[in-house]
DNA sequence: ATCGCCATAATGTATAGACATTAGTTCAGG
DNA sequence: CCTGAACTAATGTCTATACATTATGGCGAT
């Protein structure tokens, strides 16, 4: 392990947090804990929450310290990322209905699953999101409970499984695919669309770290909804 | 102004590669060059060079000295970046066919042209990208020619303007907006689809700092092309 | 209670130096 | 001509210190 130290305690506090030792909002060691525990001088530390923070794991605020950031509005990630804001941003009312709920082993034969959660248990997830009463996209997810035990006592009826984990679970790797299908059958119906309606087709795996944590397909109503990503290089500020 | 002076250091270096004064694999002065320049010690010229180089802007060489990066394949954006490269990784013949090609004044009157080029000339070009001589994708293009006076020349008979863009002119920040729509009258049949079909329909506008250098909109054929975007936290590495 | 001021604890910036590491360059010896 | 060894110029890391900045928490006066 030849890594400079910076680099190294900068992996040490990175790995608390991905561990969930270090939650979002935990207020973190001050540079001059960290400088005493590592025997180094202050600017070694700094270096490496700097680097945190403009990776935008950490928050840091002059007299009050360094905090694990929130799991961010996926700053400037694809722009679907909790249907609820994106719905009341606009005047609606949201809801969310949940249809179905079941906990089961992942089934090793598929390729999705196994590599979610290996061999552990999943929870499945199949719900409708609406606006203002009307349907705006089926969804059909998985969580991987190994990585994300908690979510056992949550009550779906209250909060839709993505607004739950944007607030409680931080990501640090994320895979979307975007496609048109037509909406077929019972996605069709459930959507109050008639069949044959252009519609995108969205499917988002998320990782912490090496730990997959959950896999979604959405289906979105015709054309309700744009998806918009910006990017540009990464602004420290 | 009162920006530190690292920032202000980073800004001014960032701005002659932007504006092309400092082209791409160009040397850049040493740390000892510009800490003469600026007056002030190595730390600080090394930070604005340390936060190029995570940014991905330059890269750094020990003893060879730091150089401003290669166009990069802008890795983890929305990957349509080039759908020559993208029909040619499938084994398919790629062909693009020019439709159209005009000069004129941007329209003041339209919100698009004028935040792409002010009242400047415009490119506009329409085509379509093939696949084994299947259509795949139309695409309706403006390009500012303030921004890229030097596409005058090109024939777009051999190079779709996506990827003579991409070769020719880094840019910066990048929306991109996506949503799915049912192909009908010219366009499917351009696309050789029934009405009806369901498409992406993708648009896109680049930025160089604050010039706009292009607007795209593009209708991906049916269920020919996923759309796949990556995202994790910048490792410097 | 509420407002405003102020001390203070934390980060932010910068300096001047030291030594480590790496990779071009040069030059000697085959 | 080629190879390898020594030199050296550049970045990479780290220390110790100083002062700047700022939000917060407490205290005092309204």
């Amino acid at each position: 392990m030849s890594l400079p130290l910076h680099e190294r305690i900068r992996r040490e506090i990175e790995a608390d947090i991905l561990a969930g030792t270090l939650p979002p909002g935990a207020r973190l060691p001050t540079e001059l804990e960290l400088m005493a525990r590592h025997g180094c001088a202050r600017m070694t530390v700094s270096k490496a929450l700097s680097a945190l923070a403009t990776a935008g794991l950490v928050d840091r605020r002059k007299r009050a310290g360094s905090f694990v950031a929130r799991p961010k509005v996926h700053s400037m990630v694809l722009d679907i990322p909790d249907l609820a804001v994106e719905v009341e941003r606009r005047g609606q009312r949201y809801r969310y209905e949940l249809l179905h709920r079941t906990v089961r082993a992942a089934d090793p034969a598929s390729p999705v699953e196994a590599a979610l959660a290996g061999t552990g248990e999943l929870l499945r997830i199949e719900g409708v999101h609406h606006a203002d009463d009307r349907p705006l996209a089926v969804e059909d997810r998985l969580i991987s409970l190994a990585a994300v035990p908690e979510i056992r006592a949550v009550d779906f009826g209250l909060i839709s499984p993505g607004a739950w984990l944007l607030g409680h679970v931080p990501w640090t790797e994320a895979e979307l695919r975007v496609a048109a299908v037509a909406a077929e059958g019972e996605a069709a119906a459930r959507l109050d669309r008639p069949a044959g309606t252009a519609c995108l087709a969205v499917e988002r795996r998320t990782w912490r770290g090496a730990d997959g944590i959950t896999w979604v397909r959405q289906l979105l109503s015709g054309s309700d909804f744009d998806l918009v990503a910006s990017f540009g290089p990464t602004r420290a500020g």
